[in-house]
DNA sequence: TTGTACGCGTTATCAG
DNA sequence: CTGATAACGCGTACAA
């Protein structure tokens, strides 16, 4: 080991014994004497051997960790999704690399080609900007790759998601219990299909109340576009008792611009989120939403990659159960002639920790 | 290339040249005839060769990536951070990967063993929490480590970071100016330098003032652990009309018990906060605080990893300016005898968007 | 200006 | 049970 670390011949060396016996003794393969063995791990120890990972990705044109691309960690429902990954992927003895790509299909076509280039061949994405011919082009020369929580383009790779759509149906149904009517709705990016599918399930459950959900408000998903998205709301002259967001980040934001314009919440607005960020439950008020099963996302996603990775077939997608979680946000409609000062302090001191979790028997 | 992409035996074989001057060809070094060159770099394209790095990386003992590690990237403030990292890291043609250590001494050291193994021998590392003998250990076989925002122990790797003392003055002498006596502050945890030097930045100036800073609340950086922290000091009964908070989750998390507690921000307590998260912007009432100098960190710490990679000497460690940002959580501390019911309603009333910078010369 | 031969550290195949 | 030998794809002295 002249330069840096010992390598399999130093031990081989150091043992007498051969570097391929030495490497089985290493890795526990093969039939060994128990002697070889405890000699090998001995010198291996004492010499403080370290294996190589790209001698042994050259070797076996593989490597032991998984890609994860995110398109924006700053949005904080990510950063929960990736602990749960990370902690999957350890149970499988693999390590994670998180791509952030910010969106940008250019970024994540680096991102790939760089991984490529590194033998790792397992991604899990949550949304791919990239087109499915692409996608399609990477899966064809061996990537594995596991769209989560975001379909991929064209459904071109297999999917672990929510039902989103449930969720939209369920917040929504939420909203008319508690006797609202005018329900607005702030989306995410159209192009995405969980804003599609939130969507969808608030536009089925309004219909099915006889009420027309009319056009929703477009936001990103940030909590600066669901401050801008509400005050359009607002100076629209609209009317609306209750605004359900397609996630949480806009739905913090839009009650920021609510309150900014003297409307309390839920006094006057109710507001429904998605997602259930760690941030939601510490608003003021706490906000109502729809929970995302964030281990069994990572849990069925990551198991699904590792069994690609090993030759096995994708099983069928499976769309996984949220929840709603009623907190403060959430209140009846104010009566027709509102009193006009009410008082917003009447949330802020509301008892703090009490929620209702309800998940889709329930309706 | 039966397998799987072309090689540069691929390459050698379909242009008649031999493998060497087909490396060279597509590195663009040593003295090739434009003609070679050409020849390579069109069969390069017609059969989609693509270069192998970790064959590159088994034959240069290295490889074009460096390592970012942050011990929790559910705080708001690391993902900016993150962001601004990789775009300096782009600009030096290094990809980044993410290793999320959530503060584990054990996950920090697998990384480290995974990267060494990997070749990767450029850390980017926001607070360790290893032990400054293994820092040592690793920097002493050839790693290079920059500590970025937060120092490394005991100083054992080279350090970039704000001016976090200068930083707590500022926000403490901010508070004292608008006339506040009573300030409470709420550290970070104990073990993190950051955590001490904000919290001597506070004290320096209560002194200088000539009140007695006492005891912080302690919290661990964590938006639940400033809510908990709030309601301690509330029931402590220790009276206070301001609170310093040593991260604006905290601050985010503080105002929330606050309110809950019937206590109107600014109204009836001043807060400030330190690094400048975007939720902080969003917030109602918008957050006052401390911002820290993200690309200027980013940059800094990035050119000073690369140049150590290239066998250059570190630089002496500067501290970066930070600034205070005034918003809206911050006002003159309510007359003694305090009407009981001061209207909450008020700071959501007002305007938004006006906030005035200051940076340390106006002091 | 271009080609040959070997090394990087590991695994797999095939003998023994 | 163990040991040679080749291969993984690329970079680089050294030779031509």
């Amino acid at each position: 080991m002249p330069g840096g670390t010992a390598t399999i011949y130093d031990l081989a060396r150091a043992t007498g014994l051969s570097p391929s016996t030495v490497s089985r003794a290493l890795r526990g393969i093969g039939d060994l004497s128990p002697g070889t063995v405890a000699r090998v791990r001995e010198s291996a120890a004492r010499l403080r051997y370290r294996p190589n990972a790209v001698a042994r990705s050259l070797a076996l044109r593989g490597s032991d960790s998984i890609a994860l691309m995110l398109p924006d960690i700053a949005n904080p429902f990510f950063p929960a999704l990736v602990k749960a990954v990370q902690l999957r992927a350890r149970h499988h003895g693999m390590t994670v690399l998180l791509c952030n790509t910010e969106g940008v299909p250019e970024a994540e076509a680096e991102y790939l080609e760089m991984l490529a280039s590194r033998q790792i061949q397992g991604v899990v994405a949550m949304g791919l900007a990239i087109t499915a011919d692409e996608i399609r082009r990477r899966v064809g020369s061996g990537m594995k790759i596991v769209a989560l929580d975001r379909a991929a383009a064209g459904g071109s790779a297999v999917s672990v998601q929510a039902d989103h759509r449930a969720g939209g149906w369920m917040a929504t149904d939420h909203l008319l219990q508690r006797g609202h009517r005018a329900i607005a709705h702030i989306s995410g990016p159209a192009q995405l299909t969980v804003s599609t599918e939130r969507w969808e399930g608030y536009r089925d459950r309004m219909r099915q109340a006889g009420i027309d959900p009319g056009t929703p408000a477009r936001g990103d998903f940030t909590e600066s576009s669901g401050h801008r998205a509400a005050q359009e709301l607002i100076h629209s002259g609209r009317p609306f008792t209750a605004l359900f967001c397609a996630n949480d980040l806009m739905a913090l934001g839009a009650i920021s611009a609510l309150r900014s314009a003297g409307l309390g919440v839920p006094a006057q607005i109710s507001v429904v989120g998605f997602d259930d960020i760690e941030l939601g439950r510490y608003a003021v008020p706490a906000l109502t939403t729809i929970r995302q099963p964030l281990e069994a996302l990572a849990r069925v996603a990551v198991d699904l990659l590792v069994g690609l990775l090993r030759g096995e077939e994708a099983p069928a997608p499976e769309r996984l159960a949220v929840e709603l979680v009623v907190r403060e946000s959430t209140a009846a409609p104010p009566r027709p002639v509102a009193e006009k000062a009410a008082p917003l302090a009447s949330s802020g001191i509301a008892p703090r920790g009490g929620e209702e979790v309800r998940s889709r028997e329930d309706f």
